[in-house]
DNA sequence: GCGACAG
DNA sequence: ATCTTGTCGC
């Protein structure tokens, strides 16, 4: 018999086209995906950072990855995608309402990165799995969330200075980092997503920083996605 | 029951 | 996240 000339579906196709419609499909799909997160250290030296974010507008949202390359912060491109948000904000299920239109838009970059940079946790999560573990497992590319407040976790304020950091903790467990990437300036909440350690995820949240406080690959989809929205999706 | 709560 | 004016501080 000849070969098929249909090829299944991705993996991440698959999955979205049964993307949980509830907290409790939710909840199934955490607990199954959480044990798929691997902290392993990097296998690969970073040469494509990619950052992502999404503006919202009425029922629909603007996602933006922007990629870059590494080390040198050269921007490469800006790639978008605008779909209706079928799935509600609530504490801890953030991936659920942003993941389709974000797994849609990664899919678009010229090139497959290779550490996601997010707008939220990764493994500093009540269950384990932040947007930045979630995604990184459906699309297997190292992750890292880069969240601008906590979601769970004790810490101590980190010194003031520029790289200084103090450790998230859970449950007994070293979580993630809160981490100053600009001197005096409030601190950002760094867990690793997956396929990364939070040793490597600090420093290259780091070394993606400058002058701003987030990372640039981050803030820059944050500028573009509302940029679009407010010119696209105004009418 | 009360407080906390990424974006 | 979004809605929104002025304002404090480097």
């Amino acid at each position: 018999m000849a070969m098929s000339r249909l090829k299944s579906p991705a993996k991440e196709e698959t999955l979205i086209g049964r993307w949980p419609g509830d907290i409790r499909e939710a909840m199934a799909v955490q607990e199954t995906l959480r044990k798929r997160v691997r902290l392993i250290h990097l296998q690969k030296t970073p040469e494509y950072v990619a950052g992502v974010d999404a503006a919202f507008g009425g029922d629909r949202v603007v996602c933006v990855s922007s990629l870059f390359r590494f080390p040198a912060l050269e921007h490469i491109e800006d790639v978008y995608t605008i779909t209706d948000v079928k799935f509600p904000y609530i504490p801890g299920f953030l991936s659920f309402r942003e993941g389709p239109a974000i797994i849609m838009t990664i899919r678009k970059l010229s090139i497959r990165p290779d550490v996601l940079l997010f707008d939220g946790q990764g493994i500093a999560h009540p269950y384990g799995l932040g947007i930045a573990s979630h995604i990184g497992v459906l699309l297997n590319i190292p992750s890292i969330g880069c969240a601008k407040s906590r979601l769970i976790g004790d810490h101590t304020e980190p010194d003031r200075r520029k790289g200084m950091f103090s450790y998230l903790t859970y449950r007994g467990k070293r979580i993630g980092a809160v981490l100053r990437t600009r001197d005096g300036v409030k601190p950002v909440f760094v867990s690793p997503g997956h396929l990364i350690e939070l040793e490597e995820a600090i420093d290259i949240v780091l070394r993606c920083t400058d002058r701003y406080r987030l990372p640039e690959p981050v803030r820059r989809a944050d500028i573009v996605s509302k940029r679009l929205r407010n010119e696209l999706l105004s009418s």
